[in-house]
DNA sequence: GTTTGTTCCTGAGGGC
DNA sequence: TGCCCTCAGGAACAAA
């Protein structure tokens, strides 16, 4: 399930085999995925070199020298799989094609990347490069919550007056953009903020808390994805999850990671997601 | 404008 | 061993 820490690590991870080389060609195996892919999409993306590889909250954009970026949304369950390069002391052989491999990349040079997605949730789009902010899935985004932007006023002004959940208004995207259920959880438990309290009955104080711990909740697990990233493990598509250093998510039943607290991980489901708290410690 | 519910999709895991 | 059932969730869209 990436969320911005994982398409950030995949974003790294792509970098070196695909920045500054050109696509020598590309194949799609299907009409699209979570939408229709755009028209012609293989031929576009054919001997054109990559400028620079970008992200915005879980969207990763390749520029191209064409004048159009493509636009990469992992969903649920896609992956960005690298074979033949060059990877530190390994050098890995292209895999047999596998189940749900929709689009293949093949650079100059021999790497090649695959879009493997079972679910089908993700997406590809090319836009122009110029004006890339205006794509309607790009335009509606908040602000990037590592970007100066976001930050305790901004939060409270987004928080005045909703009657939502916290939980639920720091998963929407339109109030802060990268965030997803895994991060939010844990988000909330460093913060001591129930998930199930109203947004507008956060203090100005609990508000301001908030910011720096989903930075620090964030960065913590980008680099744990560099971490992964360094033991070369871009080749079987596990990159970059924080997973072993959650504190709460997935881990109901379980004792609260706070030391001295006795409290068992409770779970309880809002808007239909899952939300994992420690009752005693979130208030 | 806000909030909730529905939809898309397949693989994993539990129950029997 | 295998079948059936439920669940997981990002984001658009519709509806209240």
């Amino acid at each position: 399930m990436p969320e911005l820490p994982e398409v950030e690590t995949v974003r790294r991870g792509l970098e070196p085999v695909m920045a500054g080389r050109v696509i020598a060609h590309a194949q799609v195996n299907r009409a699209g995925l979570r939408w229709p892919f755009p028209p012609q999409m293989a031929e576009r993306l054919t001997g054109v070199q990559v400028l620079a590889l970008r992200r915005r909250s879980k969207y990763i954009l390749a520029d191209l020298s064409s004048g159009e970026s493509l636009l990469i949304h992992l969903g649920m369950s896609g992956r960005m799989l690298i074979s033949g390069a060059q990877l530190g002391d390994f050098h890995h052989d292209h895999p047999a094609p596998a189940k749900h491999d929709h689009v293949v990349l093949d650079m100059e040079g021999g790497a090649r990347v695959t879009f493997n997605d079972a679910r089908r949730f993700g997406a590809m789009d090319l836009l122009p490069t110029a004006g890339a902010e205006a794509h309607p899935l790009l335009a509606v985004l908040g602000p990037e919550p590592l970007g100066n932007a976001f930050d305790a006023p901004y939060l409270a002004a987004r928080l005045a007056g909703r009657n939502t959940p916290i939980k639920t208004a720091l998963l929407d995207q339109h109030l802060v953009a990268g965030l997803g259920n895994i991060y939010v959880c844990e988000v909330l438990y460093r913060a001591g903020i129930h998930p199930e309290r109203r947004a507008l009955s956060l203090s100005a104080d609990e508000t301001a808390r908030l910011v720096p711990l989903i930075r620090d909740v964030l960065a913590e697990a980008i680099e744990a994805g560099g971490s992964s990233l360094r033991d070369y493990r871009q080749a079987d598509g596990e990159l970059g999850y924080f997973q072993h250093s959650f504190r709460v998510y997935g881990r109901e039943g379980q004792p609260c990671a706070t030391p001295g607290c006795a409290a068992l991980v409770h779970r309880l489901v809002q808007s239909g997601r899952s939300s994992f708290f420690c009752p005693h410690c979130q208030r």
